[in-house]
RNA sequence: GGGGUGGUAGUUCAGCUGGUUAGAACGCCGGCCUGUCACGUCGGAGGUCGCGGGUUCGAGUCCCGUCCACCCCGCCA
């Protein structure tokens, strides 16, 4: 139907006829000489009806409204001088028109069809196949389809293979809620929607694969976020005869690969690695922003010698005292540091405590501290005149759970990040453990089928079973090797070596209090597999809807997303979910009770 | 489940301490216009003020409930 696309009519084409297809991006009809915009997903080109040309063609042009689909035959010619427009790639030149087909018309729009479009989201969605007409959604997907691409080529040629597992599988205890399907040929059982291939693909290494791959829809049923849909892609990988080291060194070299063919970015600096402690000491968080500085730093030890009594209680309850450096902000205001107060009560905190660093140290707690003191934290934090010494006291998990989204927020308020910048981070020897204190008991941090670290086995096997409820038990030092990537504050990945072992996996099951038979009806045929010659592996998945949103820049999921779902994870396009028939349920033996 | 913000024309928004004809811009429709590219210009149409209830002589505005969207907490790797 076409000769050119319109965005390949530049100054090369001049004096050529072509024929061109695409939609009406905007007319401008001036009574004689009548302009379209015409855009296919190459670009805009601007094409001319003059009465000059053809007058019953001229007449017909003044129809044409926004978005009507045509087909033009006419012929490339410079611009007059003038006209040119140097904001389009096709400024140059315009297409004189000689004949043109309306292919098809197009209502009123809801929304216009801009790069620019202050429509919400809501509207967008409904009318999605309108949004992704616009060209800075196409750039995402086109952006998205880039580094599919580039990952399965990198992956093939590292002797990856595509396996594909199923969709329908088998619900699972830990972790996320499930996304559940009826089994009409089995009435009261049901299917589960994979949260992750997880067991899956360990199976393919027992069955000597070797190296999987897979680009693959995940579904988990909880509540989402800015960076969360209840069903999105992983990037999903597993290895036979690997170590940990060997799994980042090669998401390391894709990593590197992808940002070169989709971005054009060079990744100079190989990511930091940080242990899961040193992440929590120095950031408050096991995935920290590293696009800018302000560290965490604990104070426990200095603040012990002040009088200030909240700090004293926090600490003879074994919690913890931290600090930031809010760098050039003693200037901030009583309100505003009572706005940032607030800001952390929400997260959890008590309260904060703040010292401005001037010619001396100005705050309501300075008295309760010795000269000294004041003068080993501002040392410690490294504050100079203009600063600002903010201060959490509580339990450790809140003290750094607070700090680090407060550190999130200084450097948004500081304007520390900057366009374009990756961050990478590896975060490794996780706890094996997390102790839930509302079952008083321990759960895999990861999942339960990750390897404990070699240095830590020996405690693994011995820890006594007694400590299971205890929220201090040995259990809590043990290490597995776990690691996640992060990329400028967004895990973007995790994986871990597996168990590859029966008794090792037996032994997971019994502290986290799984029993025998709890685990063989759940996870048996992997327990099963595993006695059968399974060869040391792991793996590793990477979200590659964050991934690609961060590399484009675009602030939300959705955004990379086709066709999103909302916070109540509903289609506005297709209306999903929706009722069924009374057929449809019987026929699946279900019968709704549905509490008002 | 909880906190916050928002919902008024096709769209984005304004609409004060409640006051009778609910506005603007863009879009849409029609006229004029031969060099625009955010075209210009003249005119016009277009409203269940999310929904339900209440207070009041009177509600877009106040109160209660509810629905939807977004952000966050819980939840989730």
């Amino acid at each position: 139907m076409r000769t050119h696309s319109c965005g390949q009519i530049t100054e090369n084409e001049i004096g050529s006829t072509v024929t061109i297809v695409g939609w009406t991006n905007k007319w401008r009809d001036h009574g004689g000489v009548v302009f379209i915009d015409l855009r296919d997903r190459s670009g805009l080109v601007q094409v001319v009806f003059s009465p000059e040309i053809d007058v019953e063609l001229h007449k017909a042009a003044h129809k044409i409204r926004n978005e009507f689909v045509l087909q033009i035959e006419g012929d490339v010619r410079q611009r007059p001088e003038g006209t040119i427009n140097t904001s389009l790639p096709t400024g140059q030149v315009e297409v004189v028109v000689k004949s043109f087909t309306v292919l098809n018309e197009c209502k009123p729009l809801p929304f216009m069809v801009d790069d620019e479009t202050d429509a919400s989201e809501s509207l967008r969605y409904k009318y999605r196949y309108l949004d992704l007409r616009r060209p800075i959604i196409q750039k995402y997907m086109i952006m998205r389809h880039k580094a599919v691409k580039s990952l399965r080529a990198y992956l093939d040629s590292q002797d990856f293979l595509d396996i594909e597992t199923p969709m329908l599988t088998k619900s699972t205890p830990e972790g996320a809620r499930d996304y559940l399907v009826p089994s009409r040929t089995n009435p009261g059982r049901f299917f589960a929607l994979p949260q992750s291939p997880q067991i899956f693909k360990q199976i393919l290494m027992v069955s000597g694969l070797e190296r999987y791959y897979q680009i693959v829809k995940c579904f988990r049923d909880e509540d989402l976020r800015a960076d969360r849909q209840p069903e999105f892609t992983q990037v999903d990988m597993e290895l036979s005869f690997v170590t940990r080291d060997d799994v980042i060194a090669i998401v390391d070299d894709m990593i590197k690969i992808v940002f070169k063919e989709t971005l054009d970015v060079e990744l100079t600096e190989p990511p930091v690695r940080l242990t899961y402690h040193e992440a929590m000491d120095r950031y408050g968080s096991d995935k920290p922003d590293l696009r800018f500085g302000l560290e965490l730093k604990d104070v426990s030890d200095i603040v012990k010698d002040s009088s200030f009594k909240v700090f004293l209680d926090t600490l003879s309850k074994g919690g913890m005292v931290k600090a930031i450096n809010g760098k050039g902000m003693a200037g901030y205001s009583r309100k505003d540091l009572d706005d940032l107060t607030r800001e952390v009560q929400g997260y959890g905190a008590k309260g904060l405590a703040w010292m401005k660093v001037k010619d001396k140290i100005e705050s309501p707690i300075a008295k309760f501290f010795p000269e000294e003191s004041l003068k080993a934290l501002t040392e410690r934090l490294e504050a100079e005149n203009g600063d600002l010494m903010l201060f959490v006291a509580d339990k450790v998990d809140v003290t750094n759970d607070c700090l680090s989204r407060l550190r999130n927020e200084l450097g948004r308020r500081l304007d520390l990040i900057k366009e374009g910048v990756y961050k990478f981070a590896w975060i490794t020897d996780f706890p094996i453990f997390e102790y839930n204190e509302d079952e008083k008991r321990y759960e895999a941090m990861h999942h339960p089928f990750t390897a404990p670290m070699e240095e830590d086995l020996e405690t693994f096997f011995s820890v006594d079973a007694s400590e299971l409820r205890s929220p201090d038990s040995g259990l809590r030092s043990l290490r597995a090797e776990a690691y996640d990537i992060v990329l400028n504050g967004y895990e973007i990945g995790g994986g871990s070596i597996r168990i590859h072992k029966k008794d090792a996996q037996d032994r997971m099951f019994q502290l986290l209090n799984i029993d025998a038979d709890e685990a063989n009806d759940k996870f048996g045929f992997l327990l099963e597999a595993l006695e059968y010659g399974a060869p040391p592996h792991g793996g590793l998945a990477l979200g590659l809807d964050r991934l690609v949103m961060i590399m484009t820049g675009a602030h939300s999921i959705r955004d990379v997303i086709a066709f999103p779902k909302t916070q109540k994870a509903a289609c506005p396009l297709s209306s999903a979910p929706s009722e069924v028939d009374a057929k449809q349920l019987e026929e699946l033996s279900l019968k709704l009770d549905i509490v008002e």
